[in-house]
DNA sequence: GCAATTGAGTTTCAAATAGCAACCCATTGC
DNA sequence: GCAATGGGTTGCTATTTGAAACTCAATTGC
């Protein structure tokens, strides 16, 4: 092997922030779940995750762009999209389901707690 | 067990929400990435994030909050401030190596291609 | 011992993004 | 034909992000 050293190449080579490009984004991971959930039309994500129109709108197609859902329009009812999940889409199963796991573990811990801290040092009073 | 069927649970105590309300602000895999790659200092997050000033210290002060993160001034230099994953923090892993792995695995792929293709078969024109 | 530097922020202001409400327009159902 | 539906777009406000300058205590250099 050469001269480059692992820590290095980590750093460049880490598939982080292209996940994040996309998936990083307010809703990427909630229309995720939706779409693992069943949910395939337009309204149904609205109604369902309390998002902006505008806001769904962009993030669909972005979603689309990248290659996570598919846009097919239907044959049946001309008016209706179907947006479903792609190979590359279902890929991101294991990430959502990691994600959620940790959320579950440590749900409540909302930490609201207001333990008044020095200006200076930030140690509790 | 009781009335309440997987499905309609499934929405209300997934862990998703609570997962993204901490880790899905913009900057915060990547503070995390960093300090697993052990980084502990507010100048060294800074450097190698190219995140601006304001920004981490704010993203740093919610991991503190959300208990992610935990701030220890340090005692041989006092200006100085270590920032060290929580066990809560740690249990982010998996969620990060799955994240990685999805973006290294499909990285490459910007799809910006403008190759035209078929509605039908998918296949280019 | 004191000026310069460092570490960890805060402030100020501009630009980008999110969110709400209203509007648009091609189907469809009746 | 007319109202309703599905999937958007537009216009405007509110929140977030970001760059750059400023602060201020602790530590170095000399």
């Amino acid at each position: 092997m050469g001269d480059i050293r692992e820590p290095l190449r980590e750093l460049t080579e880490c598939g982080l922030p292209q996940a994040l490009e996309v998936m990083g984004e307010r809703w990427s991971f909630m229309i995720l779940r939706a779409s693992f959930n069943g949910l395939h039309h337009f309204e149904e994500f609205l109604s369902e995750l309390g998002i902006a129109r505008n806001i769904l709108s962009n993030r669909l197609a972005k979603l689309v762009e990248n290659g996570i859902l598919k846009r097919d329009p239907c044959a049946e009812d001309k008016r209706k999209i179907e947006y479903r999940l792609t190979d590359k889409g279902l890929d991101l199963l294991p990430a959502m389901v990691a994600l959620r796991q940790w959320g579950q573990k440590y749900g409540a811990e909302v930490v609201e707690n207001p333990v008044l801290v020095d200006e200076r040092d930030r140690l509790p009073i």
